[in-house]
DNA sequence: TAATATAATTAGGCGCGCCTAAAATTTTTA
DNA sequence: TAAAAATTTTAGGCGCGCCTAATTATATTA
């Protein structure tokens, strides 16, 4: 069994090297996990001893098959609770990280099967990434950042890539969540920040900063 | 904060005093815990300096105010957790506790709020055991034991003492769940045991074992 | 390529929750 | 009421997950 420290850590290698396509180094793993390295470096060794990962001193980690087994169910975990937070108990989705951040390691395998079929298998969860299914199956998910969309085109948002609880709030106010219509009225060069038309009415302001973490599909 | 383990130690002393009505020793709490007495002693230690137990070398424990408030709270976070499992999720009344031993100890407070709202503010769990309300009351909860029946009574069952997988599989099997009907038929008097009519229908044996553990509301 | 800067590991230590064995205290029994 | 038994506490140790400081290896730069 694995212990509530060995699946955070396995996440954060799972997202490094998986999902944000970056080397997972000790010092790229402590900052993520706001740890130290040599704290890393002790979890490291020890996720090597249960080949959870292939580890060479100094030479940076990878996730073994059994270790990226593990991670996609705590992926799956993670953001099956994290709807079930937003649609059946009301949270938004900025107040449901942090709790499924718990939730994801409760033990029973019998409890995730039975979430998802409470859920109606869903394929995202509430910040639009895909819900990895029972055999660790990603749902196909095209979608590119706003800041790649040029003037003139209108497209829909599908996800996000900053979950921080301030940055969803903020897109909250600005009237912006999945499902919404975006339409690029005008690319400010200098800054690279957009104004934009929310849902055929409201006219606002991006920086390129909030442009890169909003996710969008051509409509 | 307190810890997983803390919450646990302080459940334990709130069942052995107000549940059971027995003293809180620090054998009692082991064998409740299936711990050893000298880790009771180390952990009743930690719970006094933080005004948790009233705690006097060689004399036992009981709970603070402050710890019988922090005891409810865990009371009423398990028992709202069975019942999502069982409700909701669909977990038979004996798969139900040992998820919800771990799902009790989810720290966020408007979390346990919102499942008491999802669930429609219930007063019992799966087992017919009262839920304390947001304010730590408990709904009133009158029965008594099976084995206090006498001969040609007719009752519902409306809860167990014994929540173990075993005994309430056992219960299941024999067609008891809470709102059966019983009609005693019969009281053996060299072993204590009953012979019962179960729904108007089945007629079934219980020992003495079984009739202690099992509630009952005249009809 | 040698010196320097950066990154990673090791050494050693700490708190937590648990253990065994020994000592202290209370309870029971003779 | 004194001895024996049972209970409880203390002493000391262990693994886990974390830390700081020192050391070692790798990467960068002159
Ligand atoms: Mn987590
Ligand atoms: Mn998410
Ligand atoms: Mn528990
Ligand atoms: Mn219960």
């Amino acid at each position: 069994m694995s212990t509530t420290s060995e699946e955070n850590y396995i996440k954060a290698i799972f997202k490094l090297s998986h999902e944000l396509k970056t080397e997972a180094t000790t010092s790229s793993i402590a900052e993520h996990m706001a740890t130290k390295a040599s704290s890393v470096t002790d979890m490291v060794q020890k996720l090597a001893d249960k080949h959870l990962v292939n580890y060479i001193k100094y030479q940076g980690v990878t996730l073994t098959p059994k270790g990226e087994k593990a991670a996609i169910k705590m992926v799956r975990k993670h953001r099956l609770w994290e709807l079930f937070l937003y649609q059946k108990l009301g949270f938004k989705w900025n107040e449901i990280h942090e709790i499924a951040e718990e939730l994801e390691h409760i033990k029973s395998d019998v409890l995730i099967e039975r979430l998802d079929k409470f859920l109606n298998y869903p394929q995202k969860d509430p910040h639009g990434d895909p819900i990895p299914d029972r055999k660790g199956h990603f749902p196909e998910n095209k979608s590119f950042k706003l800041s790649q969309l040029s003037k003139g085109v209108k497209g829909i948002v599908v996800g996000v890539n900053d979950k921080s609880s301030v940055f969803l709030a903020y897109l909250d106010k600005v009237g912006i969540q999945l499902g919404t219509e975006l339409e690029i009225i005008d690319c400010n060069e200098f800054d690279n920040s957009l104004d934009i038309k929310v849902n055929d009415s409201k006219l606002i302001h991006l920086s390129y900063q909030a442009i890169q973490n909003i996710l969008m599909i051509e409509k």
